[in-house]
DNA sequence: GACCAGGCACATC
DNA sequence: GATGTGCATGGT
């Protein structure tokens, strides 16, 4: 990969001076972040707190009540952060996942290197490189970059990535150009996300975006 | 009513 | 390896 463009580094100084820190799965922790992480897939994470708080609300949180629910009532309950039926399964495939692998233990799971662990999460059905890298940097911490649609977005349309990098492609850019630090990966993905959410949807909205204005100082001519 | 959301599996070419 | 389709609710 060419190096195009400013450091991404000051990309990131630059968004986080215009939305500060976004304090992403808070309170979340164990088997919260990852339920978050599946149910989240292409779905609004306003419509999966709703989904997570029937499931704290029926007491199914936890990694034992979980794997004793029917998969039909842990659709129902979810209901409300889409493709139910097929997320119920997946949540199902992750829990025989732990179990069969870790003896149901997340610690256990944790203490796995991010190679082993990242190849492992990817043989389990309905988990992709996007959900795997959450799970890795926000259930545990561990130093991966996660890409998402407007990670690939955004920087594909300032000429960072070419037009169809693919999900590993930018991982790779941002991991040999950034600081490696779960807590720096962390919040710039959560920025990355802010500013696609306020600026860079499908029908982009450009004024005022933060990402914009910075790079226009940076360098002239940027296609927009 | 159309568009979109913190994707993924599977089929097909 | 690229492209198309099904999955589904809820907010704008």
């Amino acid at each position: 990969m060419k190096n195009r463009g400013p450091d991404p580094r000051a990309i990131y100084r630059a968004l986080y001076k215009a939305f500060g820190p976004q304090h992403w799965w808070p309170g979340g922790v164990g088997i919260e972040m990852i339920v978050g992480a599946i149910l989240t897939q292409n779905t609004a994470w306003s419509n999966v707190e709703k989904a997570i708080a029937k499931l704290k609300k029926s007491g199914l949180l936890s990694v034992k009540r979980l794997r004793e629910v029917r998969t039909a009532r842990l659709a129902s309950l979810i209901r409300s952060s889409g493709y139910f039926n097929q997320k119920a399964i997946k949540l199902k495939a992750f829990l025989s996942f732990l179990d069969g692998e870790y003896g149901g233990s997340l610690e256990r799971m944790g203490r796995e290197t991010i190679r082993a662990l990242r190849e492992k999460l990817l043989s389990v059905h309905g988990i992709g490189p996007e959900t795997a890298d959450s799970i890795l940097l926000y259930a545990f911490e561990k130093r991966v970059f996660v890409v998402d649609a407007y990670t690939l977005r955004i920087f594909a349309r300032h000429g960072f990535l070419h037009s169809r990098a693919s999900y590993d492609e930018a991982q790779r850019f941002f991991m040999e150009r950034l600081p490696s630090r779960a807590r720096y990966y962390n919040e710039y993905h959560a920025l990355i996300v802010r500013t696609g959410k306020e600026y860079c949807r499908k029908k982009p909205r450009c004024g005022g975006c933060p990402l914009n204005r910075f790079l226009r100082r940076e360098i002239r001519g940027v296609k927009h």
